[in-house]
RNA sequence: GUGCCUGUAGCUCAGUGGAUUAGAGCGCUUGUCUACGGAACAAGAAGUCGGGGGUUCGAAUCCCUCCAGGCACGCCA
């Protein structure tokens, strides 16, 4: 069934056409969209401004339009009520037992409970984080992971079979320079002679790894290549850093390595591609270069090869292979988006910080350029991360060994609160993670606010089992007060926040939801309660049944955001 | 300088055309409870939605302009 939204929508179109038929509305033009959002629960579960937009179209009253429409409303199960009210909102009340019947449908569902068919049979992938390995993982990466993962974790909800991958590059002057500064530091360990390139890695992480180093190997390494040295730093920096994403629940299916495009001359196969299509040149400046451009080339600059990306809307053309014969990043960049689609995915998303914007759009024109549908790229952007401690902003660097690690916060704050701390803010704000303030709320955080939800749905099963209740269904759920009813209709929710999330690439909507619900259960807690000499059994009954399908729907919302779901805290 | 993002309560942020009083968390004030885990519940104070102009039946939301912060404008990745 689709969403309810979508589907009253229908019945909206159906209503009015109906009224039309029956002479209560003139003929008139339909919008191809009818707006049906969620409403006040003062007012009803949805409401429609649609007469209001169409009264123009009608040139009738608003109020006249929603009147003819509701009395014309087809008859469906779940619709309880639909009514007019000024200025002309169509107000849709859901039928109460169909709400009711949901609490059964949830819990049958388990662990799949509002799982979407939106995806089934197409294969998605999600790219983040895709940090080079040179160091630790830093705060600013981790906001690309959380992002990421979340949005993997929602596809997969979807029904995509989804892959979560990493993206990097060993080769280059920054991994030359990590295998200079190991080396440096390994004969530094030994009490040899050693010098820290001027550009070095200067993290303390390096320093210990020498030690390693020294302790396994003695000085057998000491003749040894700054190759050698970086391919044994490349190594254990990408075991800790696979270690520290998987402490904050992120597994990924594939490390991607750029190298390999070249191995498979998939990239001179792009660079031929678009030759072919006639998007390349060869020129020391760029087609536009102006003249004052021109009269500061030295004579005899080599001429580099660019890409015509103009011809796909871009401002300026780009380097595609340097002068030096070097490919840039775009090169690659294109044949690994290449690479993606070949292998066959339906649905892509990359997650970027928004300094790669230019990159996310040359890489769609390139896709473009080469006869390829760059539809299906999604680009996430994000904002970046500014980490305040004492009050001072932290200016990170891995080179300079300047950051805070994911690890330093983990263990600080816990991947729960990370997590969320990350998710529940819109990726177009930037994030000032202040430090202090990440520790001493620790304790008066919303994430416990929201697991404490599911913990007290445990605690009441736990209870329960030692009592004599007898908890076979079924149970008879018309015996469900308002505020209950009220909470089932919140769980309900659900779904359309996620396909929100999916379409918008807003992955913050789920932190916001979980949020509000367990402002809706709290309360509820309080006042219905299972195990109480005062509750008859079958209210009892039925009100386990609610608080199943409640944990349920918690345990979906946190796993879906890469959290925990605790029985006790 | 040009383009993009951001500016909403003391703090951190949702909301980007729809329903008299603009929401949440934290913090603050005042209460509740010998019932399933109190990391709880209830009530309250707190905002010129950066400033100004415009469009609309209706604007935090769209347009113009100004101010402030971030990012991008490389033959770096």
């Amino acid at each position: 069934m689709d969403l309810l939204p979508i589907q009253l929508e229908i019945l909206i179109r159906q209503a009015i056409h109906a009224a039309q038929a029956a002479g209560d509305l003139p003929e008139f033009d339909l919008p191809e969209s009818l707006t049906v959002q969620r409403a006040d629960p003062a007012h009803g579960d949805y409401a429609s401004p649609a007469a209001l937009q169409l009264a123009k179209a009608a040139r009738r009253k608003p109020l006249d339009i929603a009147t003819a429409v509701a009395a014309h409303m087809p008859a469906v199960d779940y619709v309880g009520a639909i009514t007019a009210a000024p200025p002309g909102f169509l107000n849709i009340r859901l039928a109460d037992d169909w709400v009711l019947e949901q609490v059964e449908a949830i819990i049958a569902a388990r662990d799949d409970v509002f799982a979407l068919e939106i995806g089934a049979g197409q294969r998605a992938q999600v790219e983040c984080v895709s940090a080079n390995p040179t160091g630790p993982i830093t705060v600013g990466r981790t906001r690309g992971g959380v992002i990421g993962s979340t949005m993997a974790n929602l596809l997969a909800a979807l029904g995509y079979a989804v892959e979560l991958e990493y993206y990097f590059n060993n080769a280059g002057r920054q991994m030359q320079m990590l295998g200079r500064s190991l080396q440096a530091r390994y004969l530094e360990a030994l009490g040899l002679a050693f010098e820290l390139p001027a550009e070095g890695y200067q993290g303390d992480y390096l320093i210990e790894l020498a030690k390693q180093l020294v302790a396994e190997h003695a000085d057998a390494l000491k003749d040894e290549s700054w190759e050698r040295f970086k391919t044994l730093a490349e190594v254990a920096i990408f075991e800790w850093i696979e270690a520290s994403l998987n402490r904050i629940h992120m597994k990924f299916d594939e490390f991607f390595n750029e190298n390999s495009l070249y191995e498979s001359s998939a990239v001179w196969e792009v660079l031929e591609a678009l030759e072919q299509r006639g998007y390349v040149y060869r020129s020391v400046l760029h087609a536009a270069a102006t003249d004052e451009e021109r009269a500061q080339v030295k004579p005899g600059a080599k001429e580099a090869v660019w890409f015509r990306s103009t011809a796909f809307g871009d401002e300026k053309d780009r380097v595609l292979v340097k002068s030096t014969g070097e490919p840039t990043y775009v090169l690659p960049d294109i044949a690994y988006h290449k690479n993606k689609l070949d292998r066959g995915f339906h649905y892509l998303v990359n997650v970027l910080g928004t300094d790669h914007i230019i990159e996310a759009q040359t890489v769609a024109r390139g896709l473009e350029a080469i006869g390829y549908d760059p539809e299906p790229v999604h680009v996430l952007l994000h904002q970046f991360v500014t980490l305040f401690e004492g009050g001072e902003k932290r200016r990170m660097s891995t080179r300079k060994g300047e950051y805070v690690t994911l690890d330093e916060l983990v263990a600080d704050v816990g991947a729960d609160v990370v997590r969320y701390f990350i998710l529940a803010r819109s990726p177009n704000s930037h994030l000032d993670f202040d430090l202090d303030l990440a520790r001493t709320q620790a304790n008066e955080n919303p994430v416990y606010y929201i697991q404490n939800a599911h913990v007290r749905c445990a605690g009441i099963f736990r209870q329960v089992a030692e009592s004599d209740l007898d908890t076979t269904p079924p149970a008879d759920l018309s015996l469900l007060g308002e505020q209950e009813r009220a909470f089932v209709r919140k769980l309900l929710e659900l779904p359309e926040i996620m396909v929100q999330a999916y379409t918008e690439l807003a992955p913050h909507k789920l932190a916001f939801y979980a949020l509000e619900l367990a402002r809706e259960f709290h309360p509820m807690y309080e006042n219905v309660r299972v195990l109480h000499s005062e509750v008859p059994h079958d209210v009892a009954r039925a009100r386990l049944r609610l608080y199943a399908a409640a944990q349920m729907v918690f345990k979906r919302l946190l796993t879906l955001m890469g959290m925990s779901a605790p029985d006790v805290m």
